[in-house]
DNA sequence: GAATGTATCTTCACTGGTCGGTATACTATG
DNA sequence: CATAGTATACCGACCAGTGAAGATACATTC
């Protein structure tokens, strides 16, 4: 009410992903988004079938949010490819100093919703990730064959995901740092095997 | 009632960790969990303050035999080190295939718990994290000076978080593998770097 | 341009069920 | 009989989801 009308349905979303993002899928009620977004719980079902629908909406409006973090990232950043990609890991490491960091949305709703399997939400976090996979070897690809651009753009996310993961636990931007210093040593080692100059 | 195996604190702990490991902690109900242990849920609470202790005592009785577990991988794995830390992964993408795996526990508890600050489940958690990485230190150390071992252990255990957040996502194996060769390059590259060999 | 019909959007009030936690009493054993 | 452990039965809070009706915007008709 009142804010903006005929935007029930973003206000909705943006809710959602606050309260999703920040406490987690199953402890956030209907009822505390609905007050969030300064709307009654029914205009909720209006808008979204379920609770599950609403979640499935919510992890696919991050996906190109996201997408557009680790570009912006990579475009900003100076230096080498391996340096680009590093400072992906350097960023990830400065947010986790924040208050309001949680870690990756996406990995926390897998965790969460794995026990219900064909969950839309759990295959909307599975195209991001494979989004992210692909568009990392996007960037390789200038410099790498094809089949090694997506070797090493496999090898990246892993050591992304394993960041969040570890940064969850520790809350240690050293371990944002190791991990990119991995990433690039990675890189820059393939290079070598081809001859390739980075 | 029920067939008495083991005390009842030991049956509830053992309920508790498949239950919660299998659909989440926030998904599992003290009475489920007093049903599949075949005690009333007020006998838990004669065990357990409160559902928090004893999300808290699983966590924590999960550290030994996971710790357990990898080092079982390692001792059993033939080759030379680098092969040895590579068939940790193997073992889990062989793990990840099993109808009822569903990632790494830890990292699937400290997900849902983050927005609980203090909680001594997470606490726990940490505590096993870290020791699993001052665990792969160790075997590193036979090989590498203590600085680089400690740093290698870091990028391993990053990589091994990697792969249990990835794998609950794609469920395909190949991850694994993936992760399982970066963190062998990883020791070889360093190892050359030291003229040590490996 | 005023009146009316209609589809869209929102609210209030409610339900059936589940959950964490508890008061109290019973039982087995040494 | 004393203590540790277990059972029955219950509570208040909360939650996902709903029924029915009120509000709003917009098109149609005269």
């Amino acid at each position: 009410m009142a804010i903006a009308k005929g935007s029930a349905r973003q206000r909705i979303l943006q809710s959602a992903h606050a309260l999703f993002y920040r406490r987690g899928i199953g402890a956030v009620s209907l009822d505390a988004i609905a007050e969030q977004a300064g709307v009654t719980k029914r205009t909720i079902y209006y808008h979204f079938e379920s609770k599950d629908d609403l979640v499935a909406s919510y992890v696919a409006s991050r996906d190109q949010p996201n997408i557009d973090f680790y570009e912006s990232c990579f475009e900003r950043a100076p230096g080498s490819l391996p340096d680009k990609i590093e400072a992906m890991f350097t960023e990830i490491g400065r947010q986790s100093r924040g208050p309001r960091w949680q870690g990756c949305g996406f990995l926390r709703a897998a965790a969460e919703l794995i026990d219900t399997p064909g969950h839309p939400a759990l295959k909307a976090g599975a195209r991001h990730k494979k989004r992210l996979e692909v568009w990392l070897a996007s960037k390789l690809s200038d410099t790498f064959t094809p089949a090694d651009a997506e070797s090493l753009a496999r090898q990246v996310s892993i050591l992304l995901d394993g960041a969040f993961s570890v940064l969850l636990i520790h809350r240690d931007a050293a371990y944002a740092e190791a991990a990119g210093k991995a990433a690039a040593i990675l890189i820059k080692e393939r290079a070598l095997l081809r001859n390739e100059a980075v």
